[in-house]
DNA sequence: GCCGTTTTCGGCCCGACTGTTTTCAGTCG
């Protein structure tokens, strides 16, 4: 079993104990175990074999000899029996808003109900509104949740919540009477996908606010609205939540909000040690006087600690090292010198290679390298060799124009093969810049064969980043099924970089491998895979992964400044990384003229050498992807 | 059911909003 499949199983016990009317604190370790399964970044299953079980947080004897008894025999008897005691179909009926595990079991014992379906029908036949404690507007709203379910599908990538909260904060900052308004929940903790959206305002006028909100056009239904709380439905299907405080709260607010939830739950007990409660609105003394913090900084201050970015709040580890003072300096959009994975029209890109290359020099990189598809990949244009040959022409042309203030790079994304051989010969390979290594296709073998094919790839002598190493896109595709740890210490032996590719379609390694990888010794590369200009502005979605993961620049390979890129591009050996060429030997080069939108690849003469790097020519590569976000949401439990 | 340099037993975060409630339960975050 994978630890997403444990993980969703100890999900479903928590669910049906809750509606069986179990004590909640045993419900909320089930919940605990569950999700500190998912986001393990090891196979459960590895770790059970080494007898560890234990050592995972949340996991005691009694979960610990569950797991077991699922690897040992695939089943689980407690699971079993517990299913014949309450109908595993009501749990689906527990993701409904507004239906809760009291009334999942009024509905189960009264009116026989265990599916979504059989709900719908009750409540449309009038048949909810007599039982205890629900009336016409419960039933009312039950149909609603229903509907509201059927149009969301789940959590939304983070990409796509991202243009949404980022145009009702600037709503919210110009009502009046506004003075800060914010984005908080897994948003600002960049997770890759988002339940709801929260957003908080400090104000001394909450009412207007409020109104302002609910009647804001992307709202398509008020959930709730009450006078320093609402919550709305928008019109893509997710849930927004706002909150109104005073401006000297706002920081008690605004961290409360981040969450994450374990997170606050660490750090309210830490203020109950130190005889505080805390709450949104304050700390409070026993004796009831209140301390109010109006930004997140003294809320920490408060508790002897420093400032935690929200990235890391999630409870694996931060609060222990924030006590120390041991919270590593995390890396920043503004550290990154160079994207080392791009697309331009050779494949499957919708910009030439000077298009291309000047948008990335405007957003004030000082590195590209062009990795257009390699020659397999046939859907998405990629080169034959011929073709990587005349581009190499163009790049080295547009790198002499370019002069030594920026570096282009000819590379290229090679496919990794079925079988596991790379999509160009050694030769070819030897002669690119740089290679990045990707598995399009065939994602669905089995865990051994596609484990050994990345292995291969990773252990040729040629690679030197693994894109988007899984595979996975958000929402819907799983990753492919890998022995991720085999596959980060073969990264971290072979001193091959590990992508965290940014397309918020992808963010893959996601933030749990990502740290893997570090704590593995691992190299990353935080890349857009862009196959547009504007793609390079989702750099900051793979910023916060690598933030999530606790990433520090110096781990990051495309923080470093150009020239030690270079010359760790130089000590990987397989190919002729062209230095700048001795001075004695450039002729009198035309001044670096402005690089201009250009056209077309154009063949070009003989390249000469510049002060960056230029470079001779050869062969070309193929495929991969990069798609629209799409999405929906709906309540996330 | 988990966890512990204050505990191997006794804790386990806190508040807003809604609806059907005459004082509070349920749900959510």
């Amino acid at each position: 079993m994978t630890n997403k499949e444990l993980s969703t199983l100890f999900a479903t016990i928590a669910d049906l104990l809750e509606i069986k009317g179990e004590v909640i604190y045993k419900i909320l370790a089930y919940r605990r175990a569950s999700q500190t399964l998912a986001e393990h970044g090891r196979a459960v299953s590895d770790v059970w074999k080494e007898g560890k079980l234990r050592d995972i947080p949340g996991v005691g004897q009694a979960i610990a000899e569950k797991i077991d008894e699922l690897l040992s025999t695939g089943k689980l008897n407690f699971f079993e029996k517990l299913k014949t005691e309450v109908p595993v179909t009501l749990a689906e009926v527990l993701a409904v808003q507004d239906v809760g595990p009291k009334k999942a079991s009024l509905f189960w014992k009264q009116l026989n109900i265990t599916t979504v379906a059989e709900l719908e029908k009750a409540a449309r036949g009038g048949k909810l509104r007599d039982l205890p404690g629900l009336g016409e507007k419960s039933e009312a709203k039950i149909i609603l949740g229903i509907e509201a379910k059927k149009r969301s599908s789940g959590r939304v990538p983070l990409g796509v919540a991202w243009p949404v909260a980022q145009e009702l904060v600037k709503f919210l900052r110009a009502l009046p009477g506004v003075r800060v308004a914010e984005s908080a929940g897994s948003l600002r903790r960049m997770k890759a996908t988002i339940g709801d959206l929260d957003f908080l305002v400090a104000s001394d006028q909450a009412e207007p606010v409020m109104a302002a909100f609910v009647t804001h056009p992307l709202v398509a239904r008020v959930l709730g609205h009450g006078p320093t709380k609402s919550s709305v439905e928008l019109t893509n299907g997710l849930q927004a939540d706002l909150r109104v405080l005073p401006p000297d709260r706002f920081g008690t607010l605004l961290q409360y909000f981040t969450g994450s939830k374990d997170h606050n739950v660490k750090l309210r007990e830490l203020a109950l040690d130190k005889g505080l409660s805390l709450s949104e609105h304050a700390f409070t003394r026993k004796n009831g006087q209140e301390i109010l913090c109006a930004n997140e900084t003294e809320v920490y201050k408060v508790l002897g600690l420093p400032y935690i970015p929200p990235e890391m709040r999630e409870d694996r580890g931060e609060l222990q090292a924030a006590a120390r003072n041991g919270l590593p300096r995390l890396i920043d959009v503004k550290d990154l010198q160079s994207d080392l994975h791009a697309h331009t029209t050779w494949s499957d890109g919708k910009l030439s290679v000077r298009e291309m290359t000047l948008a990335a020099r405007t957003r004030g990189l000082k590195c590209l390298a062009i990795t257009d598809h390699s020659q397999s990949l046939g859907v998405a244009n990629g080169l034959t060799i011929d073709r990587l040959r005349a581009q190499r022409r163009e790049i080295d042309a547009a790198q002499a124009d370019l002069g030594a203030g920026f570096s282009l790079l000819q590379g290229a994304e090679v496919e990794i093969r079925a079988d596991g051989q790379l999509d160009y010969d050694d030769a070819i390979l030897e002669d690119l810049d740089i290679v990045v290594a990707s598995l399009h296709t065939s994602l669905r073998q089995e865990r051994d064969k596609i484990t050994a094919r990345l292995l291969k790839a990773i252990e040729s002598r040629h690679v030197d980043i693994i894109g988007h190493p899984t595979g996975r896109l958000l929402p819907d595709r799983e990753g492919a099924d890998l022995d991720m740890d085999a596959v980060l210490r073969a990264a971290a032996d072979s001193g091959v970089a590990l992508e965290i590719n940014a397309n918020p379609e992808r963010l893959d390694l996601d933030d749990v491998y990502a740290r893997r990888a570090l704590e593995l010794g691992c190299l990353l590369a935080i890349n857009t895979d862009a196959h547009h200009s504007d793609h390079f502005d989702l750099a900051h979605f793979g910023v916060g992964t690598a933030r999530r993961a606790w990433a520090t620049a110096d781990n990051i390979i495309n923080t470093w400044p150009t020239e030690k890129l270079l010359h760790w591009l130089d000590e990987r050996g397989h190919r002729r990384v062209r230095r700048p060429a001795p001075i004695e030997v450039a002729p009198p080069a035309p001044p670096p003229a402005p690089l201009t939108m250009p056209a077309r690849p154009v063949a070009q003469p003989k390249p000469k050498p510049s002060t960056t790097r230029a470079k001779a020519s050869k062969p070309k590569p193929s495929s991969s992807s990069a798609r629209p976000p799409k999405s929906k949401t709906k309540k996330a439990r």
